[in-house]
DNA sequence: CTACAAAACTTATTTATACAAGTCAATGAT
DNA sequence: ATCATTGACTTGTATAAATAAGTTTTGTAG
């Protein structure tokens, strides 16, 4: 078996509900089912269905049986997912993505700066701005600010390609979790300069803050989407409600 | 012991790392530590931590420590969380919420209708607006489509209070999932009616798909808000990918 | 002092088992 | 026919244990 047992059961099961071998609304196989002919135990199998859930293709309650919930949907707009490059998120959904390097600048962490990005007065930083095209069409403005001690160099060709690409392969650095946040803000000179809003004037950011292995965040981006082409999808369970006490 | 093990041993642990007994970068302790002292199999520690990680709290990688990445931070922002109402989202975030119901109606599902909320033409639904204000400032602007079938009966005097308070405790409707999706669309004449928009000519909108325990969509949502005062966290992780392929 | 190997940790995956708790349908007494 | 009980399912929680795989420290040989 190529990866691990519960994520190619995983994988298997959503591509089958994906294909529509257990169509929307229709009772999933219970877990001992599952069990017998996957050959594992239950947990294994269990982990898998957890998986499903939180994906949102299905859901589970006790007693009952796990009913389907997917429902296929075309896509026309750029989706967000999890932590992934803007080069991996515009061939998921494919397109054909584009990137200009509009700025590449090394600058110490002021008090707004340090206030924005939660690095440290004084810092040493990468600042990058970046047009993402999608299709010829200039839809997101990107804004990074990297740690300097953590990213050593960085050149203008490293930010044409992929920079999470040059920081796993190159540097070694796994990057592990990243903190996001969503909110809607008014267009600024620099929105407007580069992308084309049209009668907009507010944009859908996402801020995030990204952490490698050591737990030190070594980056801080600001995604700013034209509304138009922008989606943030989320599945909430009454289980996840845990972190809201 | 009040609730079940692994939650309450998340809870305990997740007071702690808010309290700063277990400051920010700190290294957390190893499953064998908690597992000794919470008296419990290791994995009913693993689950707890599990949560811990999918709260951002803290980040775990084979081999090394457990970092906490926690970092408190002061809410002026109005944060969403799961699916929760907009109740318990305004005591949560410590602020007086108050309702206005500006429209209810039943009305049948026409084909803008059942395209934008995934009902059926020809459904039987009831239609809600509503105007919620935070400390007396109309915010968010809530739009609401319930299926008749399931939600008999909907009052003005319902929808004043918490709707979903009322499904859950006298009409015994258990919700289960909520697939939700995050955009930002330009004001519409209503939007600018209720709210007070100021400069902006966008909001953020939070459009929810509700399931309940029979996998029956019986509600769609949209949840307006004024871009000011609005918030979305999420944290990802590797981990989470998978859903991405 | 350095380099390499081994040991002693860590977290990650998988299996197996037991019991708890909820749902549902069949049974049977009233 | 109606209602309560039972029993056979379902998913949920908890324990124990073995193995795998990664990281860090330790010890030793050179």
């Amino acid at each position: 078996m190529r990866g691990v047992k519960f994520d190619t059961i995983f994988f298997e099961l959503k591509q089958k509900i994906e294909s529509g071998e257990f169509p929307f609304h229709s009772l999933f196989p219970s877990e001992s089912v599952l069990t017998a002919r996957y050959g594992c135990a239950r947990n294994t199998v269990r982990r898998a269905l957890a998986m499903l859930i939180d994906a949102g293709y299905i859901q589970a309650q006790q007693g009952k049986r796990v009913r389907v919930i997917y429902k296929p949907v075309e896509k026309k707009e750029f989706k967000m997912g999890g932590i992934e490059s803007f080069k991996e998120a515009a061939e998921r959904n494919h397109f054909v993505g584009t990137t200009r390097v509009v700025k590449l600048s090394e600058i110490v962490a002021d008090e707004k700066i340090a206030e924005l990005t939660d690095f440290e007065i004084g810092d040493e930083l990468f600042e990058v701005h970046r047009v993402r095209c999608i299709d010829g069409k200039p839809l997101i403005f990107d804004i990074n600010y990297f740690l300097k001690s953590v990213v050593k160099d960085l050149t203008e060709e490293i930010a044409l390609k992929s920079i999470y690409e040059y920081l796993e392969s190159q540097l070694g650095i796994v990057i592990v979790t990243s903190k996001r946040r969503m909110t809607t803000e008014l267009a600024t000179d620099l929105d407007k300069k580069y992308l084309e809003l049209g009668e907009y004037n507010c944009l859908a950011v996402i801020s995030g803050r990204v952490f490698d292995s050591d737990g030190v965040q070594f980056e801080y981006t600001q995604s700013r989407h034209r509304p138009d082409y922008f989606c943030f999808e989320d599945t909430a369970t009454r289980k996840k409600s845990y972190m809201l006490r």
